[in-house]
DNA sequence: CACTTGACCTGTCCGC
DNA sequence: TGCGGACAGGTCAAGT
């Protein structure tokens, strides 16, 4: 579920949450979900200090005083929630989703710290996956050594935008946004989102594009992935923040979910959702037009 | 090599 | 209510 502005949130809730504190012990209940031995997180959790915490693409980089990193991909269902004390959540509280409390049947790891306070891992479809490793191997591994630009930073030009997408010229625009080795961090919602900003049908091959169609996507992409940042992100069915709490981006969306409603540009017309790139697809049918290849 | 599909899991929703 | 099937925001491995 998590997309970049959704583990972006995270990161900055937790950079307010963790940084200072000590671990003390972990827990896992399975272990794809934490496959680390006992021994290293012994020898290079317990005890270390939290240091920063940094995000590429879709994934997360707690960093700890012993020189090792924990990382974590949350997938669909991830959630990383910090608790202090109480470890009950304000049920019935409209902007939390999570209620009840701390572990619960979705809690995959907790690490709990000196003071007493605990971060939870908790995902549902048990996709997702928190490791320990040196920080020093963290560029070499495969995900690092292929992922693509971020496409917040300064660097990102709409030609840079082309230059990756039309690596995959052959298949449709959806797919290769898709594509975390093209562009990092955008899924599923901000793919539809952009694409209806940019007016480009998502079956649409890359290499049909213009170059007009890149500068207007580049435009709708970044736009998109910063207000929803602003938001808090977007949040659906699993996704929280740092403190269990839900995003509003959603309540922005164009498309996304948003079948039968009217296209915001054309009250006449309703939002269609279809299959592309074997994703479930959100257009407005007068907007995005198919391409004839 | 470029590209597409199915598998990984659990939970929910929808139609009968 | 209960049951089967489709589907869910991400990524791999395996297939064409």
């Amino acid at each position: 579920m998590p997309e970049l502005p959704e583990v972006e949130t995270v990161r900055r809730g937790l950079s307010e949450l963790l940084p200072g504190r000590v671990i003390s012990a972990e827990t896992h209940d399975n272990p794809k979900s934490f496959p680390n031995a006992p021994a290293d997180v012994e020898q290079f959790m317990n005890g270390a200090t939290i240091k920063e915490i940094h995000r590429r693409a879709k994934v997360l980089i707690i960093e700890l005083s012993s020189n090792y990193v924990l990382i974590v991909h949350l997938k669909m269902t991830g959630q990383l929630v910090f608790r202090n004390g109480d470890m009950r959540f304000g049920a019935g509280h409209p902007s939390y989703s999570l209620v009840g409390e701390l572990p619960d049947k979705s809690t995959r790891v907790v690490i709990t710290f000196t003071d007493g306070s605990k971060l939870f891992f908790n995902d549902q479809r048990k996709f997702g996956w928190m490791r320990l490793m040196p920080a020093v191997e963290v560029p070499n591994i495969d995900f690092m050594q292929k992922v693509g630009p971020e496409p917040l930073e300064t660097s990102f030009t709409w030609q840079l935008m082309k230059d990756r997408l039309v690596r995959r010229k052959n298949t449709s625009i959806k797919a290769a946004l898709l594509d975390q080795t093209v562009i990092a961090g955008v899924g599923n919602i901000y793919a539809d989102e952009s694409l209806w900003g940019a007016k480009i049908h998502p079956a649409t091959l890359v290499r049909n594009l213009t170059d007009k169609d890149f500068q207007v996507l580049h435009k709708a992409l970044v736009d998109v992935l910063k207000l929803s940042i602003e938001k808090g992100g977007s949040t659906d069915r699993n996704y929280v923040d740092a403190e269990g709490k839900r995003g509003s981006y959603l309540t922005f969306a164009n498309v996304f979910r948003r079948e039968g409603q009217t296209c915001p540009r054309h009250p006449d017309t309703k939002i269609v959702k279809l299959k592309v790139a074997g994703r479930g697809t959100h257009i407005c049918p007068k907007c995005q037009v198919p391409q004839k290849d």
